[in-house]
DNA sequence: TACACGTGGTG
DNA sequence: TCACCAAGTGT
């Protein structure tokens, strides 16, 4: 079963950033940035940003010598911001207490920000071939499905960790782990397995009786609850518009959006207008913008402020926007408004 | 433990 | 259009 997933991974894994060629140890701060990046984010995103990210920030001691907003500014689109400033804090521990390098225990590892069970494990594994097996919601399928484990996807990790330990010892454990993942990205789908294309179909217990695409069992969806905010839009002759930076400790902390009424319950128009950065008048655009955070739906109306209005804030020139840290739902916003943003790396 | 936390691809 | 979901972590 090992040496057929290796051999299948030496024939058919794919050539991503992050990975060395084959037999050549990799760049463990690589690896270590990779692994931030992958956290709950597909490998095709991540391979259009990682390689100009590390370029950026080649070494721990360039990235903590960076402020949080280049590292901002450097993640935007990535989602998950906490990871950015993880990653920053995680840089400067790496400088402070590990010599600028990256740990080779599991144990220093997952003692830094931002690195949990898996992503410690991972590191170590294919940064520093140590024996342990990283669980990641590939491994957790893979592994269901090999063992036939009819529960729940989010009660599986454990029993798969379990069982599939054993795989971690002898050669190549970094591969192994990796061959897994890949395994779970190319065949072992969530919805389509391709059980006839599989290395190891033999070994499979769902696979034998058929049951592949039905192990795990999926969790019950809750439905998401729909926020309202009105954003407004404000253009100066010089063509600045204004900003606002929200807060550290919030959603997208740190990060510029258009000033807007608190987002919660539908509101009526008069109740936005009270939060507006200046007296107005406020000239209400037609439809919506709708955003979708992981677990709400933001429903934007948009007010166009008239051109000399005094309002103070964060006025910032289009060009200027490719300096500061701008989430996707501004980007949306300000598209629906005709103004295009300048964006690194994608 | 369950929930908060972003985004882009996919069928 | 829309639900699903992807190399999870922190609280």
């Amino acid at each position: 079963m090992r040496s057929a997933l290796l051999a299948w991974y030496d024939a058919t894994r794919r050539a991503l950033p992050w990975r060395a060629p084959p037999g050549v140890r990799p760049d463990p701060w690589a690896v270590l940035v990779s692994e931030v990046m992958l956290q709950q984010t597909t490998a095709a995103t991540v391979a259009r940003r990682f390689p100009l990210f590390v370029q950026r920030f080649p070494t721990p001691a360039a990235l903590a010598g960076s402020s949080l907003e280049e590292v901002l500014v450097a993640w935007q689109g990535l989602g998950y911001y906490r990871r950015a400033r993880s990653l920053h804090a995680c840089a400067q521990r790496l400088v402070a207490e590990h010599d600028g390098r990256v740990p080779d225990s599991l144990d220093a590892l997952r003692a830094l920000p931002g690195l949990g069970a898996y992503t410690a494990a991972a590191v170590a594994a294919i940064a520093f071939d140590r024996p342990v097996l990283p669980v990641d919601g590939n491994v957790a399928r893979v592994g269901a499905r090999l063992l036939g484990l009819a529960l729940p996807a989010d009660r599986v990790r454990a029993p798969v960790a379990a069982g599939l330990a054993p795989l971690a010892h002898g050669e190549r454990p970094g591969d192994v782990a990796q061959a897994l993942m890949e395994l779970g990205a190319l065949v072992c789908r969530p919805r389509a397995p391709s059980c006839s294309c599989c290395p190891v179909r033999a070994y499979c217990r769902a696979a034998g009786s058929g049951r592949a695409r039905d192990i795990p069992a999926r969790p019950s969806r809750r439905a998401v609850p729909v926020r309202s905010t009105m954003a407004f839009f404000l253009r100066r002759a010089d063509g600045a518009i204004l900003f606002r930076r929200r807060p550290d400790d919030v959603p997208l902390g740190g990060m510029i959006e258009l000033p807007s009424s608190p987002w919660g319950e539908e509101r009526s128009l008069d109740e936005h207008l009270a939060h507006a950065p200046a007296p107005g008048p406020w000239e209400p655009l037609p439809g919506e913008v709708r955003h979708r955070f992981t677990h709400f739906e933001l429903r934007v109306r948009l007010a166009r402020g008239t051109a000399g209005v005094a309002a103070s804030g964060l006025w910032l020139a289009p060009e200027a926007l490719s300096a500061v840290p701008v989430p996707t739902l501004t980007r949306k916003l300000l598209a629906r408004l005709g103004v295009v943003v300048p964006h690194r790396g994608r």
